[in-house]
DNA sequence: TCAGTGAGTCAACAAGCGTTGAGCGAATGG
DNA sequence: CCATTCGCTCAACGCTTGTTGACTCACTGA
């Protein structure tokens, strides 16, 4: 049934892989706090000492877990701009990963995950600031959208809101990008 | 200095007040799981077995903390709706009451405060439905429309993303206002 | 074959948590 | 003035948590 022999480096890597994917999804679902390490060992049939010999502390682990997909490329035109937007906040593309989910659980209860949700959004907002055509307020319109997107993926990934939570995002999508535009544009 | 001589009942009903308020402020700042019935107690300046004695346990000092403010009468035109939104994601008068705060700030990690979360928006949701003119999908326009305002509510108040810090409530609703009509008018 | 490495387990620690029951001491009311 | 109530504290409980050090034992490489 399953592999033979491998080697005992490949048998390290693949417990490894198994706690952080264990890890990754128990602080998608709970948050920091609520994810034990006792649960993650569990989860992935492992000591929980060995976590801890693999990872070093708690903290690391939540670390290794949710450090960032690659930042996309600044996008130059306003359709770009748009797509960029839905993709980071995952409404396009099939959801986000697993580690951004779990960075946005936790990013109203812990201090950590909050900077850096705050940073990566706040590069995100000068982004679309930077690409905004001369409107008022161009910085405070962007950060007003940006937190938008945020509040719809939120609805839709981690809260489970009715109407959102069985719709595809290929639906949401569509209502949503007219929207988007007309903000990103000057006009009001 | 302070008043001179208070009944046994009035000095209880301060005291209690006294734990309620620093419960509310703590469960507002740190979320439901990081705050301890301890640190509520000492900010109260008070023994961790009183909170108990007076609330009955944890959970149930939170629910008196984050119990509801009374419901908005539900409103019939555009304009009136527009301005119902604002001021329930508090965008409007002054920022939220700190037990909404403290709903909003536990709702992704304790189970408790999401559903009751996902209930009141809810009823927002149906809310803004039924007074949304026959456009396409309006549960769905209507569901985003919410998440989107809860989303600029946690940039602003709960993450203190940067540009909308500052910004006073009254610039905010100046450029959600328009578009917040846009939507809940039928054209797209 | 055999010392040695290293993956993984076991048992325990200290700290912090929610919660409890007994007790103190001042205000109360007759 | 005395017995009682009651707001409040004290000390401790049982439990869970992150974390650690010693141990086991299968596999490695010479």
């Amino acid at each position: 049934m399953s592999m033979p022999h491998r080697s005992r480096a490949e048998r390290r890597r693949a417990t490894e892989a198994r706690i952080l994917a264990s890890a990754r999804r128990l602080f998608a679902e709970k948050g920091y706090e609520r994810t034990t390490i006792r649960a993650v060992a569990s989860a992935a049939g492992v000591d929980p000492a060995l976590v801890m010999q693999y990872f070093g502390a708690k903290r690391d682990l939540f670390t290794r877990a949710v450090q960032a997909v690659p930042e996309l490329p600044t996008a130059s035109d306003a359709d770009a701009l748009t797509d960029q937007l839905l993709t980071t906040l995952g409404l396009k593309l099939g959801g986000l990963p697993e580690g951004v989910l779990a960075m946005m659980r936790s990013m109203l209860t812990d201090p950590a995950a909050a900077d850096q949700v705050r940073d990566a959004l706040t590069r995100q907002i000068e982004a679309v600031t930077a690409a905004m055509p001369a409107a008022e307020d161009p910085e405070l319109r962007a950060a007003l959208l940006v937190s938008a997107l945020l509040g719809i993926t939120i609805g839709h990934q981690l809260l489970g809101l009715p109407p959102l939570r069985g719709a595809e995002a290929d639906r949401i999508v569509g209502i949503i990008r007219p929207a988007v535009k007309s903000l990103t544009a000057s006009a009001d």
